[in-house]
DNA sequence: AAACAAACCTGTGCGC
DNA sequence: TGCGCACAGGTTTGTT
């Protein structure tokens, strides 16, 4: 479900009401939610500490704590993380429970896809050694037309593919790389390695301004509601889509084709088969 | 290197 | 109303 800028959207709801705050008792119910490690590391690695900063790259959120670890939270299709007075009801599916202070964080997962794992960031490379892995967060780290060209260079996979691989660009994934191609005026199975200098700056630029507006507007939330922020909004995004989910639409460029919803790499993609080349 | 399918789970929406 | 199937924002693993 989440992608970059709704997890960036979680992370500033924690930047803004969570740290700073102690975690004083810790409650895991599924254990799948802390399968990297385990229920007892997971608790044992929260309770008494102290949250120091909420970081983020790609859809990895990573906490650090005043123990010397660190905390990486992944949210995978349906996870969420929700802050809500201590007391209230919590919702179905609330698999761990921080409390702090009053208030409970929740991490909230049906599919239980998602993940907490508590680590030691001298060891990270052995307990989290996907996050290493991870190519350049456009947001975190910036990304440039040389070194997009340069990541570019030479591949043969579909542009889209080439996109929601995350040991490539950090963040993208099913709704953002259909908003970037369009925005991009590129089609999703053009060969990664035949952009131009042009068709590699419109690019670099598309993944920008999508990924800014979207974050400006809280992320997005679609109909199943499966996405919202850590105080339950959710985004705002979904009204400024130019193509997800918008098959049989007139293309909000053209105006002259429809948007198209075709299978592709197991999932939909939706395009614009007039101005996407 | 890359394409594909399957796996991990649960919920929802749709056609019949 | 009820049933069965397709599908869902992600990532890993195994197979061609």
């Amino acid at each position: 479900m989440p992608e970059l800028p709704e997890v960036e959207t979680v992370r500033r709801g924690l930047e803004a009401r969570v740290v700073g705050r102690r975690i004083e008792r810790v409650e895991v119910g599924r254990e799948r939610t802390v399968r990297r490690t385990s229920r007892q590391a997971v608790i044992d690695g929260l309770t008494g500490t102290t949250v120091t900063a909420a970081a983020r790259r790609g859809k990895y959120l990573v906490c650090a704590l005043d123990s010397g670890d660190a905390v990486m939270i992944h949210l995978r299709m349906t996870g969420k993380l929700l802050l809500a007075p201590a007391g209230t009801p919590r919702p179905p599916h609330s698999h761990v429970v921080m409390t702090l202070d009053g208030e409970e964080l929740r991490f909230v997962d049906p599919r239980t896809f998602g993940e907490i794992v508590v680590f030691d960031p001298d060891r990270a490379d052995i307990e989290v050694p996907e996050l290493a892995r991870l190519g350049p967060d456009p947001v975190v780290d910036g990304l440039t037309s040389a070194v997009l060209r340069a990541r570019l260079a030479g591949r043969s996979r579909p542009l889209k593919a080439w996109l929601l691989d995350q040991q490539r660009v950090a963040g993208l994934g099913n709704i953002y790389t259909d908003e970037v191609l369009h925005a991009a005026r590129l089609r999703f199975d053009r060969p990664a390695g035949t952009l131009d200098a042009r068709r590699i700056r419109a690019m670099r630029q598309a993944i920008d301004d999508v990924l800014a507006a979207a974050i400006a507007a809280g992320g997005s939330t679609l109909t199943d509601n499966q996405y919202v922020g850590l105080s339950g909004e959710p985004g705002r995004y979904q009204y400024q889509h130019r193509v997800y989910g918008r098959a049989g639409a007139p293309c909000p460029r053209c105006r002259k084709a429809t948007i198209v919803r075709v299978p592709f790499a197991g999932r939909s993609t939706f395009f614009c088969p007039r101005c996407q080349r």
